[in-house]
RNA sequence: GCCUUCGUAGCUCAAUGGAUAGAGCGGCGCUCUUCUAAGGCGUUAAUGUAGGUUCGAUUCCUACCGAAGGCACCA
C-alpha cells in the first residue's frame, strides 16, 4: 500500500525535525493537479516547530526526496501541502493489482465475527419501505466487513407477538377470517389500528388476545395465529431472495419475550415498580424513563431487546453486535443499552446501533401506480416495471431477471447514496427514471466493460502507447481503502459515491477513445478495463447491488 | 417544555479542520455511419442568521431561526 508508505515515510521525516507527535493525514487531494496523495503534515507541524508551515513544508519535501517507492514527484503547494504523484510504472502495478481476486480487501476486522441485525420486518404486517432500507444498509455494512476481513453473522429479529399481532388477530376473528395470509392480516392490522382510534372501549378484548397469543389457550386464536406466522415468514423469505440476503440467524420476540420477562424480574437493583409496571429510571443518566414489563405482566419491547441480547450470546461468540433501525429507535436504544450494561458490565462496548433516517415522500407522490399505498414491495414492481418499459425499447430479451436486478440496483443505490442516519426524500419520478447518480449508472458501466472484454477477447493485443496514467486510472488505486473507510464508519455510502465517480471517468474515456480499433487493443487499455471491471464489479458486490449481464 | 439529529445550487445528495465547496436532476446549447446514447461534452447556480475558537471552519463551540425524531406500558 503505497499510501502507507507515505505516511510511514512523513512521520519519520517529522520526526527528524523533532516532531514526533503531531498528528496528520495522508489523503487523496481535491484535485489530481494537487498529485495522487497529499498531506497536511506540514500545516499540522507548523505550530509545533513554532515555524512558518510553508518553510516546514519545504523541509519535508526536501527531506522527503526520492524516500519513497513508487513516488515519482514530492512538491510543495498551497499554505503548506506536500503534494505526492505516483510513478507511472507504480499506477501501472496498481491497475494490474486490481485485477485480483482480493482486490479491495483489508485488515481491519481480522480474527474478528461481527453479527449484524438488520431487516426486522413484523409477521402480519407489510414489508414497508422501512425495512427495505434496513436491508440495504445491513447488507452492504454486512459485506464491507466481510471485505474487511470479519466472520459476519446475519441476523434477522423479526415481531412475532405483541399489540400489534393481537390488534391483526382481534380483526381477523371479528370478520371471521380462519386462516390468515400476509396480506389479509396485514389489512387487519390496519383496520384495527383505525377501530381502536375511534373506540377506545375495544383495546381491553385486544389486550386479552394478546395474553392469549402468549399462552396459547385459545384454539381459534392459535390457528390463526400459526398460519399467519407462516404465511408472512414465507413471504419475507420470497423478498430476502429477491434483495440478496441470506440469513444465518433468526431470533423472534416469542423467544425474547419469556427470557427478557426473567432478566427484568431477576435484576430488582436495575428495575424498579412504578404504577404497576416495572420501568428503568433512565432519567437518573439522562435518558428517558421506559416500561419495561407493562401492568398486564408482560414484557414490552425494551425487555424483549434484553432477552434478545441473550440469546444473541447464546447463539455465538461474536465480538460485536450491531442492530441496524430507524433513527425514530435511537433514544429507546440508549435506554435499552443503558439497562443492559447495568446488568451485564462486561458487555460494555460490544453491543452497537446504528440508525437510518426515514424514507419521505416528495409532495402528491405517495401512491404507487396501482394506487395502493407504496410498501416495499410495491416500490420495488414499480421500479421493475419501468426497467422492463426501458429495455422494450431497447429490444432486450430476458427482461424479468434483468428487470428486477436493476430494479434492487435503483431502490438500494437510493439508500446507500447518502450518509445514513438522514431522511431520505423519495421521488418516485426520479427513482423510476434511472439516469445519472443512481444504481443503473453504475450497473450500465459495468455492462460495457464487460462488453469491451467479449470483444477484446477475439482481439490482436499490441504494446501499449507510451503516455501517462489516464485519470481513470489513477481513480482505480483508491478502492482499497474507500472500502477500508467504509467499514471503519459503518458508512457505506463512501463506496457508492466512490463507484459513481469510477463509472463517470470509465463512460468519458469510453466516450473519447475507441479501444478496440480494426481487431486490435493495446495491452494498457486490455489492463485498465479489466481492473475497472474488477473494481466496478467487486464495489457493486460490497454495495449487495446486483450486476446484470446485459442492459 | 426537555432531549437527540439535521439545515450546502431551483430540487436530491457529496466533501476524515485544509487548496478553486464536488456530483446528479432540472434549465439552456451541442453529441449516435464507430466497442451498448440507461452514454458523453459545454453552460447555469449554494454553505440558514449572528458571534466565537483556529494560521485556516461547510466541518468544532455558543445563541437565534427553521425541519425531523423521541419523551410510561406501540415497535
Amino acid at each position: 500500500m503505497i499510501r502507507e508508505n507515505i505516511e510511514k515515510a512523513v512521520k519519520e521525516a517529522l520526526g527528524a525535525f523533532g516532531a514526533t507527535d503531531v498528528s496528520f493525514v495522508v489523503e487523496r487531494p481535491g484535485s489530481f493537479e494537487h498529485g495522487d496523495y497529499a498531506t497536511n503534515a506540514a500545516l499540522a507541524a507548523g505550530k509545533f516547530l513554532k515555524k512558518n508551515p510553508k518553510e516546514v513544508a519545504e523541509l519535508l519535501t526536501k527531506e522527503l526526496q526520492g524516500k519513497i517507492e513508487g513516488v515519482e514527484k514530492i512538491e510543495t503547494a498551497g499554505a503548506g501541502f506536500i503534494n505526492f504523484t505516483l510513478a507511472g510504472t507504480a499506477v501501472k502495478n496498481i491497475v494490474h493489482e486490481a485485477h485480483e481476486k482480493e482486490w479491495g480487501s483489508n485488515d481491519l476486522y481480522k480474527n474478528k465475527t461481527v453479527m449484524v441485525e438488520y431487516t426486522d420486518p413484523n409477521p402480519f404486517k407489510v414489508f414497508h419501505i422501512g425495512h427495505l432500507m434496513s436491508n440495504a444498509i445491513g447488507e452492504s455494512i454486512a459485506r464491507v466487513l466481510e471485505q474487511s476481513g470479519a466472520k459476519v453473522i446475519r441476523a434477522n429479529y423479526q415481531g412475532d407477538v405483541g399489540p400489534h399481532v393481537a390488534k391483526a388477530i382481534w380483526r381477523m376473528k371479528n370478520s371471521g377470517i380462519k386462516i390468515a395470509d400476509l396480506q389479509s392480516s396485514a389489512k387487519a392490522y390496519v383496520e384495527a389500528t383505525a377501530i381502536v382510534e375511534d373506540n377506545p372501549e375495544v383495546q381491553p378484548q385486544i389486550d386479552e388476545i394478546n395474553k392469549k397469543i402468549y399462552d396459547r389457550s385459545d384454539p381459534e386464536i392459535n390457528a390463526l395465529y400459526d398460519s399467519g406466522r407462516k404465511a408472512s415468514l414465507e413471504h419475507f423469505e420470497e423478498l430476502y431472495k429477491t434483495l440478496g440476503t441470506k440469513f444465518d440467524c433468526y431470533f423472534f420476540e416469542s423467544e425474547s419475550g419469556p427470557i427478557g420477562l426473567e432478566v427484568v424480574k431477576k435484576h430488582t437493583e436495575v428495575f424498579e415498580e412504578s404504577e404497576g409496571a416495572i420501568i428503568f429510571r433512565g432519567e437518573n443518566q439522562g435518558l428517558h424513563t421506559r416500561v419495561f414489563i407493562n401492568k398486564l405482566g408482560l414484557p414490552t419491547y425494551e425487555a424483549k431487546d434484553l432477552g434478545l441480547a441473550e440469546l444473541k450470546k447464546e447463539k455465538a461468540r461474536f465480538d460485536s453486535s450491531i442492530t441496524i433501525t430507524a433513527s425514530e429507535q435511537t433514544e429507546y436504544f440508549k435506554v435499552v443499552m443503558a439497562a443492559l450494561i447495568q446488568i451485564h458490565p462486561e458487555w460494555k462496548g460490544q453491543f452497537t446501533h446504528v440508525s437510518h433516517g426515514m424514507m419521505r415522500f416528495a409532495e402528491g407522490k405517495m401512491s404507487s401506480r396501482k394506487g395502493n399505498v407504496i410498501t416495499g414491495e410495491s416500490l420495488l414492481m414499480d421500479l421493475k416495471d419501468a426497467a422492463k418499459e426501458k429495455m422494450k425499447e431497447r429490444k432486450i430479451e430476458d427482461t424479468e431477471k434483468i428487470a428486477e436486478q436493476v430494479a434492487v440496483g435503483a431502490i438500494k443505490y437510493s439508500v446507500l447514496r447518502q450518509a445514513s442516519g438522514k431522511d431520505i426524500i423519495f421521488d418516485q419520478e426520479k427513482s423510476l427514471s434511472v439516469e445519472g447518480d443512481s444504481g443503473p449508472y453504475v450497473q450500465y458501466a459495468l455492462v460495457r466493460a464487460r462488453a469491451l472484454l467479449r470483444n477484446a477477447a477475439s482481439a490482436k493485443i499490441v504494446p501499449p502507447q507510451p503516455a501517462g496514467p489516464m485519470p481513470v486510472e489513477r481513480l482505480i488505486i483508491y478502492f482499497p481503502e474507500v472500502v477500508e473507510r467504509a467499514a471503519n464508519e459503518l458508512e457505506p455510502h463512501y463506496v457508492t459515491t466512490y463507484l459513481t465517480e469510477l463509472a463517470a471517468a470509465f463512460n468519458s474515456w469510453y466516450a473519447s477513445e475507441r479501444m478496440i480499433v480494426d481487431g486490435t487493443i493495446t495491452s494498457r487499455s486490455l489492463a485498465v478495463v479489466k481492473a475497472i471491471e474488477n473494481t466496478l464489479a467487486k464495489g457493486l458486490q460490497v454495495l449487495g447491488i446486483p450486476a446484470p449481464e446485459e442492459m
